[in-house]
DNA sequence: TATGAATGAGCCTTCATTCAT
DNA sequence: AATGAATGAAGGCTCATTCAT
């Protein structure tokens, strides 16, 4: 889990996307929330920074329920008032990351360009499943907590819908571009992102065993030939 | 063909089983808890199976942190002492849940006869996806809570692998039977649980609006197309 | 702990007096408590007695608060219903045996003959100290017990004193009787009673090792020497 | 001679020993318990000064079992959850308690020099009383809470033997350098503390009536006399 | 900005007691 | 007389959140 690998690709808090993304997203989510206006300078960035990452690390560990604000706050070497200077409360955090997460998802969903047969066509597939990979390394946890944070019904509803299913509405579009008959292509969206999502959990969990590489090939064969050699 | 296993409800915890099965259950699992060597009369039963179904229903709509022991036992129409006679606490009912899913499980994939080419193939695997999504309409919060429960490593460690992947792998040997060329069977296998229980999800869950009949049409040409249409 | 050591000395809750004395008890302490003018034939009188004993074992083993009714009923290998059947409740229970050692007190003390000088005289006091160490080895839990009952003062009050205070009055008496000089009788009366209740617990609980018998002549040397060798 | 060190009042939980011998007795102790390996400032002193204090008195008022929590945390004037800052549970505070005691009575029993006869004697050993009973006056329920406590084997076994046990045996020590002759040691140690104990224990109870001089006078007098006039 | 002590609502679990059979 | 399932009040403990420093 190398959180570099995926700041460095998709600006999450820190920039001046924090200073502006986060500030918007708090003034619509709720009034009178802490660090709502407050323009936060490079340290107050950096804590905010670690809290995030903490979350991500302790969600993935104990998943939303279980997840002490004290796990978090250890986690990210820093004290139970801080964190309420930051977030209003637990779910306020995961929110954020979700929030994270969702722009991600929109931007691997844009990237996507045409399903194309041949060779450069599973290539083009292959990398965009390498972008998918890295994301789920990172945010996987959160994508898997948020079934359960979904459950009872928090106050703000749910964000939008599912996530994935937002990804596989993006698939299902290129699928239907393709022209392919005989395939419906809201199924074969939802098949796509399904087996994409479960593979790699199944190999992020050591419930089947794969390197990157092979999870990778395997996974562009599967649904390159799925798509095309029909 | 007929969703008899799953319709009869849960066959588990009445009948015979629930005095013998019960038992082996938890002398098997741990000594010193409730209700173990307890022959449970008929009364004794039904307050049992009560309390069974209103865990698959608390759990299902909040999730296994989430649900209460109070909402449990208001729901079966019981006290919380009650509770405590047939069970050790939440974990235990929620492991006799599962261990009522690993049962049901071990038997749909059983029931899985060869794949064959041809309309009555097709027609045989779309009554066993009936039978899935029988089953998955009573069970699935169970399957989608277990990740959340197992997040904490409990106790008795995790009962066997994920109870999908063990669905996943019977259906990889029915893959492998076909003989078909040019697709892994642990992948296909893989897939095809993943597609069917995410598209069971997004349906249950109102993401994606289809009837019944509808679902197992659309499930069923998927993925005979897919496996013999190549 | 021999029962019968003790139930042949001092007739307990069989015979006559299970039918009377519990009875008499019943009715002054309180109405409206089960059992109570019930006559109980051999089969409700062995009952009880079972209960009493496994009173005295789990009040033993567990201490007042900590003893469960569940405890005693198991160990007298009868039901909850039954319990209550012959006790209005577990201090009720407690307090029938406290009732049981408080008129076995009152034997022993009265049995004590004048404490006399020579040979005799101490053999006939080490008889006596046979009898409280016989008394001690069965109710001695109860008495130790009582410390902690008598704690949160119950509604009905101390039953008297303290039973060995009861014990070391009666012992002041002959004390004061042998015209010993420099000696308050009081003083020494409880002296005596404290000495001789501590070792035997020390001696019981496995603290000091000493055999019945090396027991009851340290004892009897001790207290006889301190009394008339002076 | 003087009570100084029971009367400064229970000298462990301040001043430097808390910081210290807390944080000692608590990482020998156990692991993973709350406030172990926390650096508490003069507030947090105070409150766990405030616990230890209710402790006694709660204890002291209802036994341990019967004393609950909230009693402790009401005498304590702090809350709940400040409890379980300071302590593990229940129990923890109450070996807190006995560990101070046992100090306390190791000091004591240090602190009684050679017996002898005499005037001088009498005076020495009068004082030593004193101590004994100031000690007792403050921390006498936890002796007497410590058999209920101790009755069900608490995780960490008894942490010597009977605290009143050790005194015991230093006394014994004590009467065998006197060379009195035709007098067992270890008996004379037992009698001494037995009495000693139980005759505060009566007096404090309200069985007995007797000012603290007169209580000291008498033991004094007792004592003295059963070891030097015979 | 940061800290960590304090708070108390909430939830789990136990166990004395009742009651239908 | 006996049984054991059912009940619910009571009490232990946790943890999100606040607040004084």
């Amino acid at each position: 889990m190398t959180p570099k690998a995926v700041s460095s690709g998709h600006p999450s808090h820190d920039d001046d996307r924090t200073t502006e993304g986060a500030q918007i997203r708090r003034e619509v989510g709720r009034a009178g929330a802490p660090a709502q206006g407050r323009e936060l300078r490079s340290r107050g960035k950096q804590t905010m920074r670690r809290l995030l990452d903490a979350g991500i690390e302790v969600f993935a560990r104990r998943g939303f329920h279980a997840a002490r604000v004290d796990d978090i706050v250890k986690a990210a070497k820093t004290s139970h008032g801080t964190f309420y200077l930051y977030f209003a409360n637990k779910e306020d955090l995961f929110e954020a990351l979700v929030a994270d997460v969702a722009e991600e998802m929109r931007g691997l969903a844009d990237s996507l360009g045409p399903l194309r047969a041949g060779p450069e066509g599973r290539a083009e597939l292959r990398a965009w499943l390498e972008r998918f990979t890295t994301l789920y390394e990172h945010y996987g946890p959160i994508l898997r907590t948020w079934t359960e944070a979904e459950i009872d019904q928090s106050e703000l509803g749910r964000i939008g819908t599912d996530l994935l299913g937002q990804l596989a509405l993006a698939l299902s579009e290129r699928v239907a571009a393709t022209g392919a008959k005989g395939l419906d292509p809201a199924i074969a969206g939802l098949a796509l992102v399904a087996m994409v999502e479960r593979f790699n959990y199944f190999v992020l969990s050591g419930q089947v065993s794969a390197d990157h590489d092979e999870l990778l090939d395997t996974l562009a064969s599967v649904l390159h030939d799925g798509l095309f050699s029909r």
